[in-house]
DNA sequence: TCTCGGAAACTCGTATACGAAATTCGAAAT
DNA sequence: ATTTCGAATTTCGTATACGAGTTTCCGAGA
């Protein structure tokens, strides 16, 4: 029941290398992105790299400079900081929409993300508790049926990859963000869409505050 | 003081040009949108409008049929509702976070467009009023010094153009709202952005409920 | 040694070319 | 008249080519 390959063509495939490779921080912030290098390192033409690239642009994942192509985006604690401040009226809201939508199916995922979530905790494997964390709330945004918050937290959390693979420690990297989100499962699972919401709410509030600061 | 002209290049006129023909409701949803034939209407070659439509597409605007290209996606209810549903979040947020930051200039700006807009009202100038209420909410985006907000909402607008174009009464397009826009901004200028964001929230609550409804 | 100028090399944006997949259209068969 | 099969046409995705603007580099002059 695999729903269809959609074939995805070579700006796409481009696309999504480059964005991970950036979020993954495999390219450093600042370094340039020339079309020819990474044309011959994904072994694709020029063409569906120059396409790529501008949609990062427009996506603030890299900055034009005007002059020499692009450099990849400085990881910006303001991007950081706005990102929270919507997460922070946007979650509430994708749960008590996704509350009453809640299937067995969803149940049984949802569980599943958080006991490997707090398991990876234990075993200390950080790139595994992001996936984890990112699983758990991507799970809430697609219960909720709203397209629009699905696809623009998809590319918030591309945002928070690269801010968090700065600092070892971010804000899913502990036992606390593991054990409310649990407490947050279990009153959707419950139908008690208004405490869940109230308890996703602190949960973002507080999540920033557990992030080591730096300028 | 003209912020200097960024020297669009062909591929960002192309977007600019494409996603306000779509927008504005130039092309039908559902028509089909030939390479070939954009490009020879904007005079350029296909290279640009292949990256701009590659743009449209990973933002909903058009939809790609597998076969033949793309096509203008149909305007879509449970879009509109969707972004409602995120307005009804982000935007007492955004209010929240403009309203301290509130400048003599910016005060100007706002009662300007409020002015504005309720002179077009009784002129009944559809599209002029749908400009000032988009005018009005990108004011406090601006504000609220937030770009996730400025960025997301700008592609908001854009979709709800769309849907407002097909009804000739929308949100907007009623005294009450620009009597609401008043309020709400004077609120702001007082300071009071508990208050502000109140009736904010409100005033984009009932807004749905004052379109034409239809499937 | 340091500065300056200009030529060579680089890189991007855009145009054009090419191959593959899909659609269309017509002719032959029923 | 209708259906079917395949060749011609359309159209896209991608590769390659080209022109313009920048940067780099090196040698001449101070």
């Amino acid at each position: 029941m695999e729903a269809i390959a959609p074939a995805k063509s070579l700006v796409e495939k481009t696309y999504d290398a480059l964005l991970d490779a950036i979020c993954a921080g495999e390219f450093r912030p600042g370094e340039r992105l020339g079309q020819d290098e990474v044309a011959e390192r994904l072994n694709v033409s020029r063409q569906p790299v120059n396409s790529a690239i501008a949609m990062l642009k427009a996506q603030r994942f890299v900055i034009d400079t005007g002059r020499r192509g692009v450099i990849v985006a400085p990881v910006d604690r303001q991007l950081f900081e706005s990102i929270y401040q919507v997460r922070s009226a946007i979650e509430p809201l994708a749960v008590e929409l996704a509350t009453p939508r809640i299937s067995p199916e969803a149940i049984k995922r949802g569980r599943e993300i958080v006991a490997r979530g707090t398991r990876l905790m234990q075993s200390n494997d950080p790139s595994g508790v992001l996936q984890a964390d990112i699983d758990f709330h991507t799970l809430i945004y697609e219960l909720s049926g709203n397209a629009i918050i699905v696809d623009t937290m998809r590319l918030n959390w591309q945002h928070l990859r690269r801010s968090m693979g700065e600092v070892l420690r971010f804000p899913g990297m502990t036992f606390q963000v593991w054990k409310e989100h649990r407490a947050i499962f279990n009153a959707m699972v419950s139908g008690d869409a208004a405490d869940a919401a109230a308890k996703m709410r602190s949960h973002i509030t507080e999540a920033p505050r557990r992030v080591v600061r730096e300028a």
